[in-house]
DNA sequence: ATTTAAATTTAGACAAAGCTAAAAATTTGT
DNA sequence: ACAAATTTTTAGCTTTGTCTAAATTTAAAT
C-alpha cells in the first residue's frame, strides 16, 4: 500500500462514519482536498486491488478487506496520538498532524509494542475508541454537548471548533479538557446552552 | 524535502563518512540500490537546491546546508533507535528498518520531546553517537575488534557481520552484546584474534 | 600517445498521482 | 417527461523518480 492509497482508504472510512455506507466521488475529493477526476482514478485502482466496491457514477464503499485496512490505520493513528500526549507531553490539539504521518509507518511489532507500552488504551486523547488488533472496538462514546439531554452531564474530551477565539472563550468560562460539564437548560430559539 | 531526497542526502553523508569528502556517482548508486543515471538526475536537483556541490564527472559533496540536513536525519534515526530498544523492547538488530521509516517524520517538537523522554542519550544502541540539536557530536567512539591493540579491551556494542552463522559462532563462544572483550593476542599470518 | 576500459551523463520512456477541459450519466425542477 | 443543472468519468498533459540504451568523458594500459 502506498501512502496515497492509505489516505484514500481512511478518507472513505471516515466519510462512511465507519458504517458500510456508499460515499460519492465528490465527497472523497473534498475530504482529500483533491479533484474528482483524481478520485475516480484512484478508486478504480483500489477496487481492482480488492479494497473498494466501485460502481461507476454510483459511488464507493469499503470491502471487507478495505474495512480491515482502514481499522488498522485508525488503530495506528489513535495509538500514536495517545503516545504523543501521554509520553511526549503534546496537547490534545497538537497531535493530529504528527499522527497523520506516524500512522503510515509499517511494522506490526512496532504497533503491538506501542500498544503494550501505553497499557492497551481503549480511547485516544479526543475520546475516540481505539480498535483492537483484530479490529473490534466500542463506538460512539463521544457526543456533542448539544446532544446531551437537559440535566445530564459529560466529560469534555475535545472541541469541534479549535479556533483560537473559541478556545479563549472556553478558557474565560473555565471549561478545560477533562472537566465535567452539566447541561442545565437549552434555549429553543437559537440552541444555545446553559451549562455548569 | 521529499523522502527520496532525504535518502540521497543520508547516503552521501554516510559514504563520505561524515567528512567533507567527494563521492562518486557509482558509489551513491550502489548504496541506494539504484542506477547511476538516476543518481545523476537527483544530484543535479539537489545541487540546484543548494544541498550538494556537484561537478559533472567529478562527483558530489555536501554543502554546509546539506551537512546540516544529514546530521538532522542521523539524529532522528538514532534517537528512534534508542526509543525502539529502550522503550519498546526491540533488539539491537531489529531497529534499523523501522528507524529508516521513522527518521522521515517531520516535527521538531516530536524529536525534541523524544530526546527528553529518552534522557538525552549520547549514543544509539550500536554505540554510534547521536548529534545534538545543533549538529555537534563526538565521533568514532566505536572500533573494530581487529583495531583494538593487544592487551586492551572494549565493550561489544554490535557486529559488522550479522549473518546467522556468525551470530551462532559468537553465541557458542559466549560473546554477547554489552560484554567486555579483551584482546590477548593476534596471529600475524591471518589476523585472527585470541580474546577473553 | 593511442587505444581500450570504466565511469558518467544524456535522451527517451515509464508508472504513480495529480490536474484541466470536455464528454457522458444522473438527478432535479417544473 | 424533458430540459437544465449537477455529478462523474474520460482523455490528454504534468511532475517526480526511476529505468534502458546510447553517447560522452575520464582513467588505465600497452
Amino acid at each position: 500500500m502506498t501512502l496515497s492509497e492509505e489516505d484514500y482508504i481512511k478518507a472513505i472510512y471516515h466519510l462512511g462514519k465507519g458504517e458500510d455506507t456508499t460515499v460519492s466521488t465528490n465527497a472523497v475529493a473534498e475530504q482529500m482536498d483533491t479533484k474528482p477526476s483524481s478520485v475516480t482514478d484512484m478508486v478504480k485502482k483500489l477496487s481492482e486491488k480488492g479494497l473498494l466496491n466501485y460502481r461507476p457514477y454510483k459511488g464507493v464503499s469499503l470491502t471487507e478487506h478495505g474495512q480491515k485496512t482502514a481499522l488498522t490505520l485508525v488503530r495506528k493513528h489513535r495509538l500514536w496520538e495517545v503516545f504523543l500526549v501521554e509520553k511526549l507531553g503534546f496537547s490534545w490539539d497538537e497531535v493530529h498532524e504528527v499522527a497523520e504521518q506516524l500512522e503510515h509507518i509499517k511494522s506490526e511489532k512496532l504497533i503491538d509494542s506501542l500498544d503494550k507500552l501505553l497499557g492497551y488504551p481503549e480511547v485516544d486523547p479526543h475520546g475516540d475508541p481505539i480498535p483492537s488488533k483484530k479490529g473490534e472496538f466500542k463506538k460512539a462514546i463521544k457526543k456533542l454537548l448539544s446532544e446531551v439531554p437537559i440535566g445530564k452531564s459529560g466529560i469534555c474530551v475535545g472541541v469541534k471548533d479549535s479556533s483560537a477565539p473559541f478556545l479563549k472563550f472556553l478558557d474565560k468560562n473555565n471549561i478545560a479538557l477533562g472537566d465535567s460539564v452539566k447541561v442545565l437548560d437549552k434555549e429553543e430559539f437559537d440552541g444555545s446552552l446553559h451549562v455548569r
